[in-house]
DNA sequence: ACCCTCATGTGTGCACCGCTAACATCGAGG
DNA sequence: CCTCGATGTTAGCGGTGCACACATGAGGGT
C-alpha cells in the first residue's frame, strides 16, 4: 500500500484526517472542527472521512486523545519527577502554557461535552489523570488518607488557571506574565492553610 | 404597545429571545444555541432576531451576561459574607452546583471564546470577578501584598472543580458526592502549605 | 495470470445553520 | 389622516453533518 501511488485510494486517510484536523486547529486557534473542512484539507471528498470516523464526534475524540498524549508528554518534559514546590509550579506553568499554545486543541480536549463511550478518548484522559495523580503522590509522600482530594484540588487549580487564561478572564498577553501569575497562584494556594489559623 | 395585541409585531422580541434561549439551554443541557432555534421557540421568523442582535455571538453574550448575574446571586445566597473555611467551602459548592444545574448556560458563559468587545458581557464578568475578589479579601483580611494571587488561586480552584465535574473528569452522579468532593478539595488545598514543609 | 470481492473513496441529496437583501406591516408623530 | 421608520417576513446564499447509492481498484483465492 504505497503512500501516494494512485489517486482514488488515499492510502492512509485516517491519519491524514487527524493530521489535517490538527493543522486546522493550530492555524485558526478558535476554529471549530468541521468534518468537511478536514476532508477538504486532506484533499478528499466531503464524505470520505465517514469511512474512518462514524461521525464528527468520533473524529473530535480521536484528536482529543492525541492532545491528551501530547499534554502528558509536555508535562513530563517540564519536570520528570517533581518533588518541591518549585518543581510542581513548573509543571503547572507547562500545563497552562500548553493550553495557551494550543487553544483550539485544548478546547477540543476539555470544552465540548465529552463522549464517555469513546474508548480511545477515555483511555487517554485516564492516562493524564493517572499521571497527575502519581505526580501529586510523589510530591507529597506523607499525605494521609485523602490523597485523592489533594490530587483533585491541585488538578482543579491548574486546570482552572488554564481555562481562566484561555477565556481571557485573566490577562494572557505575555507568556512570562502568565508563568508569573501561575507560580504566584500556586504559592498563594500553599499559604491558604497558614492564613486561616 | 400592548403585549399580544396584533400578530405581526411581537411587542418585546428581545426579551422573548433571551427567554427562549434560556429555555432551550435548560431543556437540553448540551444544546448549542442556534439563532434559528431561538426564533422558532419565540414563534417568530428565522431572521427576526437579527433586528435585536447583530449576530449569534451577540445573542450568546447577552445570555451569558444574564448567567453571570444569576451566578453572582447564587453565590451570595450560599453565604452573604463568608469568613471561615466552612463558609468559603459553601460558596465553592454553590459555584460548582450552579455549573452542574445549568451545564449548557455555564458552557455558554465560559466555554466559548468570549468576545471582549461586548460591553454587557464584559461588565457582568467583571461583576462576578469583583464579587469573588471581595469575598476572598473579607475571608483573608491579613493577606499581605498579593491578595490578587490568592484571589486568582481560589477562583481557579473552584472554576477548575466546576469544569472537571462538568466534563465528567470527576464523578458527578449525585449532588451530595459533588459537594463532599468540593469541600474535601478546598480543605486539601488549605493543607498544601503544611504538607510542603 | 485471472477475476471477484469488498474496503475505501465519490456524488447526490436532505435538513439545518448563520447571514444578507428585498419586501410587508403597523404604530407613533407630524 | 398620512407618512415613515422600527420591526417583522420571505427568499436565497454558502456552509455544515449525515445517509444513501454508486465507483474504484488492491489483494486474495483459484
Amino acid at each position: 500500500m504505497s503512500k501516494s501511488s494512485g489517486r482514488y485510494h488515499h492510502g492512509d486517510l485516517r491519519a491524514a484526517c487527524l493530521r489535517a484536523a490538527r493543522d486546522l486547529l493550530e492555524e485558526d486557534g478558535r476554529a471549530e472542527l468541521s468534518l468537511r473542512a478536514v476532508a477538504r484539507r486532506a484533499g478528499v471528498s466531503p464524505t470520505a472521512p465517514y469511512r474512518h470516523f462514524v461521525d464528527r464526534e468520533t473524529l473530535v475524540s480521536a484528536v482529543a486523545a492525541e492532545g491528551y498524549r501530547e499534554l502528558a508528554g509536555c508535562l513530563a518534559r517540564a519536570h520528570p519527577a517533581p518533588a518541591t514546590p518549585a518543581d510542581l509550579a513548573a509543571v503547572a506553568v507547562a500545563y497552562v502554557q500548553f493550553a495557551l499554545a494550543h487553544p483550539a486543541l485544548f478546547r477540543v480536549m476539555f470544552s465540548e461535552p465529552c463522549d464517555p463511550g469513546n474508548d480511545e478518548r477515555a483511555a487517554a484522559t485516564a492516562a493524564v489523570s493517572a499521571y497527575v495523580e502519581a505526580l501529586v503522590r510523589r510530591a507529597f509522600p506523607d499525605v494521609g488518607n485523602d490523597a485523592g482530594a489533594l490530587f483533585t484540588a491541585i488538578w482543579a487549580l491548574v486546570h482552572g488557571l488554564a481555562f481562566l487564561h484561555l477565556d481571557g478572564k485573566l490577562d494572557n498577553s505575555t507568556p512570562a506574565a502568565v508563568a508569573d501569575r501561575v507560580r504566584a497562584a500556586v504559592h498563594a494556594a500553599s499559604e491558604i492553610g497558614r492564613l486561616w489559623q
